[in-house]
DNA sequence: GCATTAGGATGTATACGCCC
DNA sequence: GGGCGTATACATCCTAATGC
């Protein structure tokens, strides 16, 4: 993993600006920027972190998020072999909106936009028919240029201001850091645990590496993410754990322990606390 | 045989208050 | 903001029982 720490994209002269990714895995350490970003990942699939939220995401994901949220993506494991044949594609764009001014967002008909923004700043995760309309949208914007462009990226948020179909990623309370030396030192962590969260990871040891003692860690962990460091590596374990549970021939035993689990108790536990149902309904779901 | 649940024992992660 | 000491809530492990 590269050691950029922190990143701060300037978007040049114009309020759009698009990015073609085409590359064997992804690097980008944890980094935050004054721009929106949308992502549409066309292939690839792995783990992202969004604040506070941590979700899976695959071919056709596709994210909107707001200025100055802390975000990485990770590939799945096989993406950093050196002989893998795994490739990543996306279509990033990168916005600003700091055009629109008080008078344009205090009007009455820009309700709905303004809660949108709200929502957008908390990272939103987009599915149903309005991603299809998204994508439409998006591949219009990616040929066009100008004042097209600006008009085609208002016609994708106004559609998601009159739609259900998406998800605010991060919680409400989620604070951003706001300091290069949290992110860096967030990153390490982030990093650590998606490398070793199939292991064994003692608190101990996360805490040495963050230069701290396990209580201040435990203290300085929860006050930046929301969430304890055994939830927080519960919930990447249990993440991956789903992911495992598409493959038919692994037992959910089996899968328990591929995914960092000692016993099939604690597995089975978490498991509910955060899906809800047990492994086995989740496996029949997917059958369905 | 496998998955799930429950209960008890044990260890440790976490919260809290205090201090620098 | 971060370290230290302490109390305790919680996670984990183990075992047993039950159901499919």
């Amino acid at each position: 993993m590269q050691p950029l720490l922190f990143e701060t994209k300037t978007v040049l002269q114009e309020s759009i600006f698009v990015k073609e990714v085409n590359v064997k895995c992804l690097t980008n350490p944890l980094h935050f920027h004054n721009e929106y970003e949308m992502v549409w990942m066309t292939k690839s699939n792995g783990r992202r972190i969004v604040g506070d939220s941590i979700a899976n995401f695959s071919e056709g994901d596709l994210i909107i998020m707001g200025p100055n949220l802390p975000h990485v993506m990770y590939n799945d494991k096989e993406y950093y072999e050196s002989d893998s044949d795994r490739e990543v594609k996306a279509i990033v764009t990168y916005f600003r909106l700091d055009w629109l001014n008080d008078n344009f967002l205090g009007a009455n008909e820009v309700g709905k936009f303004n809660d949108l923004l709200k929502d957008i700043q908390r990272g939103i995760h987009i599915y149903g028919k309005s991603k299809t309309q998204v994508v439409t949208i998006l591949n219009q914007l990616l040929i066009s240029t100008g004042l097209k462009r600006i008009i085609h990226l208002l016609s994708i948020l106004d559609l998601l201001s009159g739609t259900k179909e998406y998800k605010c990623l991060s919680s409400t309370g989620y604070t951003n850091p706001h300091n290069q030396k949290d992110v860096q030192r967030i990153d390490k962590i982030y990093n650590y645990v998606m490398n070793n969260f199939t292991q064994n990871i003692s608190l101990e040891q996360t805490a040495a590496m963050a230069n701290m003692t396990t209580a201040s860690f435990c203290k300085y962990f929860k006050g930046r993410t929301q969430k304890t460091f055994t939830h927080f590596v519960n919930e990447v374990r249990i993440g991956y754990a789903c992911k495992l549970l598409y493959n038919d021939h692994l037992t959910i035993s089996q899968i328990c322990f591929q995914s960092g689990f000692n016993n099939l108790t604690n597995f089975n536990r978490n498991f509910k606390r955060f899906i809800k149902i047990s492994p086995s309904d989740f496996k029949r779901n997917l059958k369905l």
